[in-house]
DNA sequence: CGATGCGTTGATAACTTTCAAATTTAGTGG
DNA sequence: CCACTAAATTTGAAAGTTATCAACGCATCG
């Protein structure tokens, strides 16, 4: 659906010091634990560096699932092509996220970035051995997917919804995750954005219309979104 | 919106034996690994056994989660009450099934029993103490973790679909899970489906009449519902 | 036998998708 | 920097799907 790989030989490199312009990473998938600095400090220290262009593959689905991603700035969304032609997607990782946790070997989503991307990788591999050794990785990991099936239980959630209350959920998970207070700037197309919630272009882009008629948020630009009553959104979202 | 806890203190107790009356446990969720009889094994000989009547519950929403469960025999779902009054179902449990693992301290579903329900019950922290020295614990309970985090994503793909396709997949995923070839009887109400499904019943009930008229199935009664044309079933699954 | 709960069926209303077109935005080359 | 083209987003009208409200059938149980 989109184009081909990008992992450019010259983009992959092993950084000489831990990470230097990596941005704040509030890693809405680690922040809450206390001890969950060892991985991340782990993917910093001996994770390589892949930069991919927008609407580049980062892996497919199916392909052998050796490494572990950590987005560092950009950001990334997983998905899969259903039978019908649709396409569904699995979710957005942001700078600080971490994707790719898989349980088999291979991957069950594709992972594509939304706008040009670098991303730390990790040998599934290496990070085992760790674990062995150091039993807080072991525990991050499991905790790191504990929160997967939390996030994605919440998404279940939002599915049975009204379009209004997807789209409503939808904006006060975003705000919650890109921390820029009541305005955001969605790295995402309007397509995504129906593709995550199982809706179609033109009712995301009707329901986002008739939020702002309705007070709720404002649209400055189509990609920036300005959060106006968040008690209006929460009664929404219900 | 169903009845209070029902954990009679007579039912609950430490079996003599490994359990001997014990059905023969198509562990949907376990049955794929090789090593994974531990786990399974450690439940049995240390698990407590507790009964619980049709529509009781069996843990409630934000109750300390202390236990992990395994249905001996009957059946259970989870579920959520949302805002707006309406039941969502997480899931259901059938013999040979775990439920009640959770990442957080309390349980973030309420769960209840369909039928006249037996679990056995083993207490978390036991569960951890024993994973400290027998590591295939613990990659069980990884392992059942990443299943269940598959289960819900399939889950995901089957909610963005429409009614048909919802109510197919569901026919096949029973029909996997109750091992009872074409023919199966299901455990739950058609509210429960309904509510697993995100649809109303009169939509359930309307979709079996139709896949009935259809060939694709046959109901013999409301509860037992016969595969005739799996072919069919799967294309309309998509 | 009547009450009760569950499931089915019917008619209508509400919501979402589909198809089509207009409008805005972004990217490119002059 | 502007003009032009392509892509993304918005808007409109009609069709399709699902929910809602209401009634009916059927079985179970006192």
């Amino acid at each position: 659906m989109q184009t081909q790989t990008a992992v450019r030989s010259d983009a992959i490199h092993r950084p000489a010091m831990p990470m230097r312009n990596v941005p704040p990473a509030r890693s809405h998938a680690l922040d809450s634990a206390t001890e969950a600095e060892s991985l991340d400090h782990t993917m910093n220290l001996i994770g390589a560096v892949a930069a991919y262009p927008r609407n580049t593959e980062i892996f497919g689905e199916n392909e052998p699932a050796d490494y572990l991603y950590k987005v560092v700035s950009g950001s990334v969304r997983t998905y899969k092509i259903l039978n019908d032609g649709r396409r569904q997607i699995g979710g957005f990782y942001l700078p600080g996220d971490i994707f790719g946790l898989e349980f088999a070997d291979e991957h069950t989503l594709s992972a594509e970035a939304i706008a040009d991307t670098k991303v730390l990788m990790i040998k599934r591999r290496t990070l085992n051995a760790l674990a062995g050794r150091d039993a807080s990785i072991g525990r991050q990991l499991f905790a790191l997917t504990g929160r997967e099936l939390a996030r994605v239980q919440d998404r279940i959630l939002l599915l049975v919804q009204s379009a209004q209350e997807r789209v409503a959920g939808f904006l006060l998970e975003m705000a919650e995750r890109v921390s820029g207070g009541n305005s955001i700037e969605l790295p995402m197309s309007r397509q995504d954005i129906a593709d995550y919630l199982g809706l179609t272009i033109e009712t995301v882009s009707r329901t986002l219309t008739s939020l702002e008629c309705a007070a709720a948020i404002q649209l400055p630009t189509s990609r920036r979104i300005v959060l106006r009553d968040r008690t209006a959104l929460n009664r929404i979202n219900a």
